[in-house]
DNA sequence: GCCAACGTTGGC
DNA sequence: GCCAACGTTGGC
């Protein structure tokens, strides 16, 4: 099965990278659009995900992964909607502005830009790749 | 703090 | 099923 990319979004004021640094894993709950919960849902242990810091100066942060795949939110009393583990991969040695997201005319068509209030979002292998590229990030990736 | 975009709710 | 009202997200 090919890897796949995902970007999640979060205000660091609910989670900060700085929080999944010095927790190494986390529960990614809370979740409440169905968009976002089928993308969770979709995701595979191992797929890498970028970590993205809404709201307060809003940029790309770090790498992530998914160590383990969808499973009933434990915020939800209804049962309605999914959570998954992310866990730390590495920091992006420099963290990629939203504005530089914007500028970056092979990034025209990716989902932060075009459907900014979705928090959980599938990437290309290149929209991925330019990202790390951008951020400068070299590896290693597990 | 403002406001555009957009998802949800509820009356009809 | 339509659509107006409303609430939330998130950039600026």
């Amino acid at each position: 099965m090919q890897k796949q990319y995902w970007l999640v979004k979060v205000e660091p004021e609910d989670y900060a990278w700085e929080d999944l640094v010095r927790d190494g894993e986390t529960v990614w709950s809370g979740v409440r659009n169905y968009q976002a919960r089928n993308n969770l849902r979709a995701m595979k242990a191992g797929d890498l995900v970028f970590f993205y810091q809404s709201v307060k100066n809003p940029q790309l942060r770090g790498v992530a992964k998914v160590a383990r795949t969808a499973y009933a939110d434990p915020t939800d009393a209804d049962g309605k909607w999914s959570a998954v583990n992310i866990a730390h991969v590495g920091p992006l040695p420099r963290p990629v502005p939203l504005a530089d997201v914007r500028a970056e005319p092979s990034l025209s068509t990716i989902a932060l830009i075009r459907q900014s209030r979705l928090s959980v979002m599938p990437l290309s292998p290149e929209e991925f790749a330019k990202l790390l590229d951008m951020g400068g990030y070299q590896g290693p990736f597990s």
